[in-house]
DNA sequence: GCTGTACTTTACCAATCAGCTAATAAACCG
DNA sequence: CGGTTTATTAGCTGATTGGTAAAGTACAGC
């Protein structure tokens, strides 16, 4: 995985990967505290991966105490992700006036507007 | 992929697909107008599959028009993103305070605080 | 009906991912 | 030392991803 921002969001794209920065949230855990919940449908290695994931992403920092790791939640690298989303914002709103959007093209259905292929003719 | 959220965040975890969404804000485009930035670095099939990645995220709608499919930016399944990283404000926000936090513990030694263990001895 | 344009589908490849079991490491405790 | 707890590493699998080239589909216009 090449940049920062496409670590961090892949790192978001896993429903176990979210519950255990949901866990974080609450305050530091070792790692058999975090596996704790997903045992029986998931065996320790498998979160040891997943850590590695967030970890390498920087959305989690692994400490040393004696034979435990504790976790502790970095939410830092969310601020690139978020910062990028701000951007969509305006359209995240409109995207329910898509109907009022589209009444718009049809009352005015004289113009090019409607043609999406505007730039074919360069 | 399992869930939409899973779904979404994956769709943006590649530079790529950032860019071809960021090309949409600006509205409405075909698929070689899509792909003209990236020709030369990629082909033409190449796009067609990140925009079905896309698509089937929901964060983009692909029309038809005699042979021409205009795609159009939607939203939408940001806000749910955007929800989800809400939670996190708090830590971003928090994130450079560690120093001060570090800090604190040390000053307050003498308290559990600082054993991560603590569900150990359950 | 042919030709060109726009785009998709198919088939393949290499690389990565998510999961497992089994083995290993590191620390504590009696 | 020997055992227990905590966690990681190694090695394997099957599924998914990201890319390609080449063939196929669909439409427009001469």
């Amino acid at each position: 995985m090449q940049d920062q921002l496409s670590r961090t969001f892949a790192a978001l794209a896993d429903p176990t990967r979210r519950a255990i920065l949901a866990r974080l949230r609450g305050g530091e855990a070792t790692v058999t505290q975090i596996a704790e919940p997903f045992l029986g449908r998931m065996t320790l290695p498998g979160v040891t991966k997943h850590l590695k994931v967030l970890e390498s992403a920087g959305l989690v920092t692994k400490g040393r105490e004696a034979q435990w790791r504790p976790c502790t939640l970095n939410a830092e690298p969310l601020k690139d992700a978020s910062a990028w989303m701000e951007e969509y914002r305006v359209h995240m709103e409109a995207s329910l006036d898509r109907l009022g959007e589209y009444l718009k093209t049809v009352t005015a259905a004289t113009t090019t507007t409607t043609t999406p292929h505007t730039g074919n003719d360069r």
